[in-house]
DNA sequence: GTCTATAGGCCGATAGAC
DNA sequence: GTCTATCGGCCTATAGAC
């Protein structure tokens, strides 16, 4: 968290924000399995071992890569407890997720995509309460208005999994990246249920 | 293609097909890459070299998981060749596309989605024309009215992206596989572009 | 058709020199 | 901070007995 933030920008950065940005592009296009610690330091002109030096293990690269975006998400759902249910509180959840996805940028949305399992159990086994899969759990029971149909509960899934999915769909879509990600937000946005 | 047939009801069958069950069921629950020949081996009751016996590789049981249904997609594609453009033939390509994934059931859906890449890429290197990526591609410029926006492009996307995540998004609802489909299947008419 | 045994390779991770 | 060398393990796949 010194020098480059997010790692969207050009890695000009420190070492571990350089691993961290050549991990992100290889996790995205082959995924997490199919990457290997010698691939992400070849990339980087250096050995394997050096990684070991930068980071724990191959799990800690990725923990660094979603921990930021997985504090900002548990942030929104800690804020909507001191909210008042509704229509209104719903719409504003979608738009809050949709700008923390925006923040990230699409090669994180790729990384999402290609990876939803591993960011979706990764932090679930600790003591504490972490976890994408718990907090992402929450968002579902906030924004299903009680007494949802099957199709109005698909919906609210839906919406959620279609910001995440954006870098997947607009892969050969010409247009800037924040063209697609504000359509993919409107998109979404339609998705919630009509009438709630 | 003997006994049973696409491995949805009770793998009662032959040996193939209880092979290509337990293999369905385990790339879906942890993906591709982190499953092991023997660890499906073991889950039937014998060794990993037997497998080799009725596969000849890892690779071979997908490509036998995704063949009819790649199949059925094709000749949606060629079926389409034939038909006059327009907002009749997308809503009708829509239709086909969800139940053709509606034959082949929740678990495949989930295997699908747990494996985009894997799917997409398989059967393209060969010297003629498959692969699911091809075919979808020519989907998606059916479906796609001419001169559409960038938001009415990730419409398209979207609502045959959703059908493959249905299986994901409905991990913990409470509703039966038909009802679940049924839902996917309108919620994805209705993203198609409006007014065309 | 299923077995044991093994080849051959890549993996994540560590030790220790520089 | 980066290197070489190496460990132990699991992987896909094959050979050959039964």
């Amino acid at each position: 968290m010194s020098e480059a933030i997010g790692g969207v920008a050009a890695p000009a950065g420190g070492t571990r924000e350089r691993i961290q940005s050549v991990a992100l592009q290889l996790f995205a296009e082959q995924g997490y399995e199919s990457t290997s610690m010698r691939q992400i330091a070849e990339q980087l002109g250096f050995t394997k071992a050096a990684l070991y030096y930068h980071f724990a293990s191959k799990e800690d690269i990725v923990r660094a890569l979603i921990e930021s975006m997985l504090g900002e998400v548990a942030d929104l759902v800690e804020w909507t407890r001191g909210q008042q249910a509704g229509p209104e509180l719903r719409r504003e959840v979608l738009a809050r997720w949709a700008a923390i996805m925006h923040d990230q940028g699409l090669r994180m949305f790729r990384f999402l995509g290609a990876n939803y399992r591993l960011v979706r159990d990764i932090g679930g086994e600790p003591g504490q309460s972490g976890g994408m899969a718990a907090v992402v759990a929450e968002l579902f029971a906030i924004l299903t208005p009680p007494g949802a149909s099957v199709e109005d509960q698909l919906r609210v899934r839906f919406a959620l999994l279609i910001i995440n999915m954006t870098g997947m769909a607009a892969r050969d879509l010409d247009a800037s990246e924040a063209d697609i990600l504000d359509a993919a937000a409107r998109i979404s946005t339609g998705l919630l249920p009509p009438g709630f």
